[in-house]
DNA sequence: AAATATGGTGACAGCGTTGTCATTTGTGGC
DNA sequence: GCCACAAATGACAACGCTGTCACCATATTT
């Protein structure tokens, strides 16, 4: 491919007609994998297309098409690594089908995030969004957009498949919390705590349930002491290990609803001279990268969010896909799971106990 | 504002133009501010646009106009708090000028890296892109970048304005560095090891030499066994700080070349059963969040990322915006500085001697 | 051999907007 | 009150592509 070719900016699906010699609808043909191209004809279009590096106009093809090759991200920043994770996953996909990608952070508490939404939808004509938590468990919104008429898939904690028929991907927190704390209890601690995170992510609350459900299943007492509301913040974990240490009778071990607040809680036990995980065994979740960055290191749940970021963007590019063909069945986008995965490090297990 | 019309996906100019009683090219001058519009003309097609919530499709305005509101973001990403920061500060100006923003993330080490440009600028017909570091070092990709005459601004790091005539943001990298060495000078410290992220960083480059100029200035020794080059990763930290621990005559401080290899170098030394600052002072570079969330906290250079980033989008635009105008001057980007401040914490200071 | 289907192709309208140019309306000077 | 000129507005093509439909070969049926 010579540079020059590269490097032209304006090709656009005439010349390729006239250097392959067909009418430009055969160009639009052989582009769109429309078939009915004859092979040869097909091999000279493509050859055009290589040598004058053509690159169809998606501005135009987006107009007269009438439909749109434009997803959607819709996110309230919770953390840059899983933003960002969700973000590559979503990309790689959105290349790999020729989707281009519209960002939108927003605030979950933006009182006009259904207008800002509705703008954003019009302005860049999008065909499909993808939401992750918390904005994809706001009732108001996924409302909004189910008055838009606009397809969407979101990401969500949840156990089990929800009533709604709204097609999400589910995280099951609890299960995964569940795993964690049993984890706990095996390194032999009865007295454990649980540092939760911002109530309106449902993850937070998710967790708590798999914290809950098994003490009780190890018949352990639910210690009301133990349990402290908070945010997905290192600060909070300060705080609430501070909060936990000043009790008449301290746990042994914290769970943390994510890593940074494991990394705060950690943070504050060692501040006070105290030992992880001999004196206090600490979890967080999420394995972000420093989970692995702190010493100890630690004992989290892992998910793959690069992986469900794509298996979401195709997902949702597959149901777009069905929407447009002719025989289109009220087919629904199919519903996906995941479970994070206990990933044990040195922070709930002391070195000697190996 | 009526929320079925919020949500009507479908209105175009000539909707509102009926509405207003104009024609649809009057709308459009409106849209545009173009001016020469009488006052109550303004306020009637205005108020038809408000009453049906109208947004202008993108696609068609820049199929028409033959321009582009959509901006490019191109980055290796060095790190997800960077990344998001720069994305953020983008999508902020971006927004409220009306443009839209089409994030490329890509690997400086492709191969492929200036085809893999060029489809995405001709696909998505950019009107200009951001570079940050490394790829905005990169002289294959500068030179491709202007062979297809596409307006870029780029964000480098240099502590002064270089010859290339190309349009920049400069991170003055070299003189923080240097406050940070001579902070840690002023504690005392004599035997300075400098912990070097990755080569093809400018970055990296520029910290050093700042490092080095801090030393000399002060006459101290320049001990090559001081000096590691790594790259910019906590595992590097870990083993770069093992290195300087096992020599004959370790260094009392570290400049870590960003928080991450500080972090791990932080990590390293803890392991080994020393205090910091105590007995091994240690600075990182970036002030990026787990700065913070260290024990002891680092002390850091802190960048406005986000500022930087929306200060370099808006001087794209503006720079875009006269490339449209007729009376075009060849008016270039203005040239934008930045030098990072000195953040001390309690990893080059031991409280004590607070 | 004529009638019918089928695969392959092209002509042309139209997507929602901007650019160009023509036309209408308003304004000031005499 | 008329003319000249500027300001305001509209008519229409064009942007690069897809959708629709019509057409032409060739193959298949009768």
């Amino acid at each position: 491919m010579v540079l020059e070719t590269v490097m032209n900016t304006k090709t656009t699906i005439k010349d390729v007609a006239e250097l392959a010699g067909v009418s430009f609808k055969t160009v639009s043909r052989v582009i769109n994998n429309e078939g009915s191209v004859r092979k040869e004809t097909l091999q000279k279009v493509n050859d055009a297309i290589n040598e004058l590096n053509y690159q169809p106009n998606n501005a135009a093809r987006n107009l007269a098409g009438n439909k749109s090759y434009s997803l959607g991200y819709v996110y309230d920043n919770p953390n840059a690594y899983y933003v960002l994770d969700m973000q590559n996953g979503i990309l790689a996909e959105c290349r790999e089908r020729g989707y281009e990608l519209v960002i939108h952070p927003c605030s979950a508490n933006n009182k006009h995030i259904v207008e800002e939404l509705a703008t954003m939808i019009k302005r860049s004509q999008l065909a499909g969004l993808i939401i992750s938590p918390p904005l994809s468990e706001m009732p108001e919104v996924l409302g909004a957009l189910d008055a838009m008429n606009i397809p969407f898939i979101r990401i969500i904690s949840a156990s089990e498949v929800s009533q709604t028929s709204s097609p999400c991907v589910y995280i099951n927190d609890r299960d995964a919390a569940f795993d964690i704390t049993e984890h706990l209890i095996e390194q032999g601690h009865t007295k454990i705590a649980f540092l939760r995170g911002d109530e309106n992510h449902r993850s937070s609350h998710e967790r708590k349930i798999g914290y809950l459900n098994a003490l009780k299943k190890h018949n352990l007492p639910i210690v009301e002491d133990y349990q402290i509301d908070g945010s997905y913040s290192f600060e909070f974990g300060v705080q609430g290990a501070k909060q936990l240490l000043s009790l008449v009778e301290p746990p042994t071990g914290i769970f943390s609803c994510n890593d940074e607040i494991a990394a705060g809680a950690l943070f504050a036990v060692r501040l006070q001279g105290l030992n992880v995980p001999d004196d206090m065994a600490i979890a967080g979740f999420e394995d972000s990268p420093f989970s692995r960055q702190t010493w100890p290191m630690l004992t989290t749940a892992a998910q793959p969010t690069n992986i469900i970021a794509r298996k979401a963007a195709a997902s949702l590019i597959q149901h777009l896909v069905h929407l447009r063909s002719p025989k289109a069945t009220a087919d629904s986008i199919p519903h996906l799971h995941f479970r994070p995965k206990l990933v044990k490090r040195e922070s709930t297990q002391s070195v000697s106990s190996d």
